[in-house]
DNA sequence: GCTATTTTACTTATTAGTAAGTATATTTGC
DNA sequence: GCAAATATACTTACTAATAAGTAAAATAGC
C-alpha cells in the first residue's frame, strides 16, 4: 500500500484524537505532509472515506491485539492489564481513543463512520465481558454485579478519563489504571 | 435579560450538546430562532463568547443546585442520587453534559472557554470528593480506595456512559446509576 | 427623540470537492 | 525487444458552499 496514503491516515488518526473529526480539514493533513489538497482527495475521495478507513483501521488493529493474546495464551488479567495499557500509552500521548474523540460527535457523522464505531464500541464490550465473565469463573477477578455492567463501568472510565485528564492539566491514566485493577482484585 | 438572549443561549447548549462545538454554526440557531444571523451577534460578538457563556451558565445551575441540596439538608445519599439523576435525565434526552460534549474539542477551544470548562470540572471533583468523604464518615456509602479516586470513577462513568449510549444506541443510562449506587452502597 | 434591538448587505476566510492536466511507471500486444 | 496503451500518483486551478464577523441602516418601544 502507498506510503503517502499511509502517513494521511497516520495524521488523520493523529488529529481526530487530539482536535476532533469536525475540527480538522484536508488542508492540515496536506500542508504538514507537503502534498497538495487534492493528492488527499485522490486517496479518500471524500472526508468520511477518510474517517471511516481511519475507524476501520484502528479497529482491525484492536482485533489484532486480541487475537496475539489468544494465541500466547495469555490469562483474563494479563489480557485485562494489557488492554488497560494502551490507554495508559495513549494518555501520555496525550491521544483519546477513537470512541471516546468521537462519540460527542456521533450526531454529525455520517452513516458508513457511525457503522464502524458502533462495531468498534460493540466488539470492545463483548470482548471486555467475556473477559471478565471468564476471570471471574477462573477466580482471578472478583466483582459485584453482572460482568456485562462490570465491562460498562471499566469501559467508560478509560473513554473518559482521558478526556477529563487534559482539561484538569493532569497526564495520569496511570491512577485510574491502578483503581480498576484494584477494584478486579480477588 | 433578553428572551432572544435567553433563546439562543438555550439553542446553543443543545447544539453543543447533541452535535459539539465545532459542528454547529449561527446559521442554525438564527434560522431556528427566525432572525438573522447579526442578531446573534448583537448579543454575542464572538463564538467563543457565546460559548464561554452557555458553559458559565452551567456551571451556575450546578451551584444552584448545590445550594438548593445543603439548603435542604440532604444527606449526602440523597446528594448523591440527585446528582446522579441529572445525567439519567440528559440520557433520556439524548444530550451529553457539557463536560463530555466538549472535552475532546478542548484543545481547540480558546482560552476562556477552557478556563470555564476547567472551573467546572473542578467544582464537580471536589465536591464529588467531598460528598464521598463525608458520606463515608457517616456510614451512608462504602468503597475501597481513597474518595477523591471513587469520585473519578464516577465521574467518567457519567460522562461516558452517555457518549456510549449514543453510539450503541441504547437510551440506558438508568443501569449505570444502579451499578454505581450497588457499587456504594454499604 | 432616544436607546435597544434587529435587519440589510456585505467581507474575508476556509471548507470539501472537482476537472483537467502531467510526469512517471507499469503492463500489454505484437 | 519495443512501441502503444494504461494505470499510478500526483499538481494546478478552480467552484460552490458555508463559516465567522462587521458596518450601517432600519425599526421598535418607551
Amino acid at each position: 500500500m502507498s506510503v503517502t496514503r499511509e502517513k494521511i491516515m497516520e495524521l488523520g488518526e493523529n488529529l481526530m484524537r487530539t482536535r476532533g473529526y469536525n475540527a480538522f480539514s484536508y488542508q492540515d493533513i496536506s500542508s504538514e505532509l507537503g502534498i497538495k489538497n487534492a493528492a488527499i482527495h485522490y486517496y479518500f475521495p471524500s472526508k468520511e472515506n477518510l474517517g471511516t478507513a481511519i475507524v476501520k483501521n484502528n479497529m482491525l488493529r484492536f482485533e489484532g491485539m486480541v487475537d496475539n493474546m489468544r494465541r500466547r495464551n495469555f490469562n483474563e488479567w494479563q489480557q485485562m492489564v494489557t488492554f488497560l495499557k494502551i490507554y495508559v500509552k495513549s494518555g501520555r500521548e496525550h491521544k483519546l481513543c477513537i470512541i471516546g474523540s468521537l462519540g460527542p460527535e456521533y450526531n454529525t457523522l455520517n452513516e458508513s463512520m457511525r457503522q464502524e464505531l458502533k462495531n468498534m464500541s460493540q466488539f470492545i464490550m463483548d470482548w471486555l465481558t467475556e473477559i471478565l465473565s471468564s476471570g471471574q469463573q477462573h477466580g482471578l477477578f472478583a466483582f459485584k454485579g453482572e460482568p456485562k455492567d462490570r465491562a460498562m463501568l471499566i469501559f467508560t472510565n478509560l473513554i473518559a478519563s482521558m478526556q477529563l485528564m487534559r482539561i484538569l492539566g493532569k497526564i495520569d491514566v496511570k491512577q485510574m489504571y491502578q483503581s480498576i485493577l484494584a477494584e478486579l482484585t480477588p
